[in-house]
DNA sequence: CTGAAAGCGCTTACAG
DNA sequence: CTGAAAGCGCTTACAG
């Protein structure tokens, strides 16, 4: 392995020049000294050691970011987006999953911890405690979802209750339906709960929800459960793209016409969301902007407050509730 | 930020020992002087650097993984296995997407290697060229296709041309369909090539292929192309289950039954496939033995000949062909 | 069984 | 503008 030591020898320099030439900074190199070293760069196909770097430098260019599952296409979009973003600046990103379990959320985020990372982004399963951990580390967390008004985190995030007031609304005032069921995520699921708040104004109380996993499989049981008997409801919101693309699934087994016999909505705008049978209205996140407003939000030095960035929704009405 | 010496002040103690301590080694430690170091771990809640261990060590019980694109939900279930795998042996997974660039796949895998990661595993575009930097490097690299016979690195895969011949044959002897068309991958797309000569084989040469991206968007536009004529062929067989997907939208869109009208058949076998409607026949490949394969060849230390592994598929016959 | 010391590959004041 | 030296937080021969 080529090291800056043999960069410097062969350029009759010392290494701290080579550092200066390499960083651009931060004491200046003659043009003669520089071309030298960017000679014997080339020629010994020298690349810096990052590691030994973050040792010395203090930062990683690291990043953490740990979801519920990482299959998930709305997590798998915004850890892509925030790949893109990253790494366009020098940065990598580390994904890690945390299953659901609390326990791991934590395991994950005092590993990220001990490698270093520059900061953690978080989906957290339940009220983000795990926060008060990243924050004693003195790394910057940030939230990609609603966190409670106390946490010293910052967060990104799309107003869930009124998004998912807006699309049940909208099969309320627009379709005509009143008898709206939902589907929502395991209890206590940090995600979840706002948006069950706003379907419970929309539908102004009335209405069943059932608790599932945020999965295909999840949300096809849980349609199963809903739709089987003779009084089931006219629409069903589910909780997200996942568990609606089950829904749709469920209605195709019991032979119900969508959205003719049942009309169905979901929550996320994944890419699946476009090509379901048949195309599925939904609440549109703006994943991309998440991503660069994340980005923003760890690149500036922190002042003692937590930044709280609300992102707008829209709505993207499909064939499963009759397209308008 | 605590240190090493920290806890070996509190303990009364050298910071060797308490690296004894922590490594169970590689010198033996009293037991009383053991637990004065644990104790002080415990008091100042010491955490080890991890970064400057790997510095020392020559190992950052990291791996990096290059994809085409993490948010095909198959590369998502890789990557997800993968860390799995290698998070429960202490090791963190690095994604990468090449996005469809060999640049961008090359730039990637040289990132990784500054980064020092203890091996690059690699989904590449084209003949995995990029593979020699890695070996270059001497590191580890893993292909997770097929590579042609004069590579140096390892690989896991299943026998793609096999696999897409029999599921093609199924279509053919079982269901007695003999116009089967093809959309395959891009043209020189490493990991549709041998699947479009499983194909050809299969329909003695007869069918028309289109080339279209591996996404559920590539899909839908090469059946668009396909379906839309009279001479419209009985079956699409698609490269992957992304384009599957496209392809029993776009049947959708035409108001063409499957598999009435079009039989479908995808490759992979997504979660997605299971639940699409109608549910999609695919040929599925082991996700987590491919990871679990892969593990084991970069844990166990390499002797100069590459490893090849071929793991089995296997098909799942469901609604987009008929079920049997 | 334990400690002092060198070193992993960098960076950065400090002199000159 | 450049170099010698200390140090980031670890690990590991080498003495004792």
């Amino acid at each position: 392995m080529v090291t800056r030591a043999d960069v410097a020898r062969l350029a009759g320099t010392s290494t701290a020049v080579v550092t200066y030439v390499i960083n651009n900074g931060p004491r200046p190199v003659a043009t003669q000294t520089r071309e030298r070293v960017l000679r014997a760069i080339e020629e010994l196909g020298y690349r810096p050691n990052v590691l030994a770097r973050a040792l010395k430098a203090g930062t990683t260019q690291t990043v953490g970011f740990v979801v519920p599952d990482s299959r998930n296409p709305f997590f798998a979009e915004l850890a892509h987006a925030l790949e893109d973003v990253l790494f366009a600046s020098g940065y990598a990103l580390l994904v890690s999953n945390s299953a659901d379990s609390l326990e791991r959320e934590r395991e994950h985020v005092r590993v990220l911890l001990d490698r270093q990372v520059d900061a953690v982004l978080l989906i957290s399963l339940a009220g983000a405690a795990e926060v008060e951990q990243i924050i004693g580390a003195k790394k910057p967390a940030i939230v990609l979802h609603r966190v409670s008004g106390d946490s010293s985190a910052s967060s990104i995030c799309i107003d869930d209750k009124q998004a998912a007031f807006d699309i049940v609304h909208h099969l309320r005032a627009d379709h005509g339906i009143d008898d709206i069921a939902m589907i929502s995520g395991p209890p206590g699921a940090a995600v979840s709960a706002e948006r069950e708040r706003g379907w419970a104004r929309a539908v102004t109380g009335d209405g069943r929800v059932v608790h599932e996993t945020f999965s295909i499989a999840g949300g096809h049981a849980g349609a199963m459960r809903l739709l089987a008997d003779a009084g089931r409801p006219r629409a069903v919101f589910a909780a997200n793209d996942q568990q609606a693309i089950g829904v749709l699934k469920a209605a195709a087994d019991l032979g119900l016409r969508v959205p003719d016999d049942v009309a169905v909505a979901g929550f996320d705008g994944t890419v699946e969301s476009q090509f379901s049978v048949p195309s599925l209205t939904t609440v549109v996140q703006p994943s991309r902007q998440i991503a660069e407003a994340a980005f923003e939000i760890l690149r500036t030095p922190q002042a003692d407050t937590p930044v709280r960035r609300m992102l707008p929704h829209r709505l993207a009405l499909r064939d499963s509730c009759g397209r308008h």
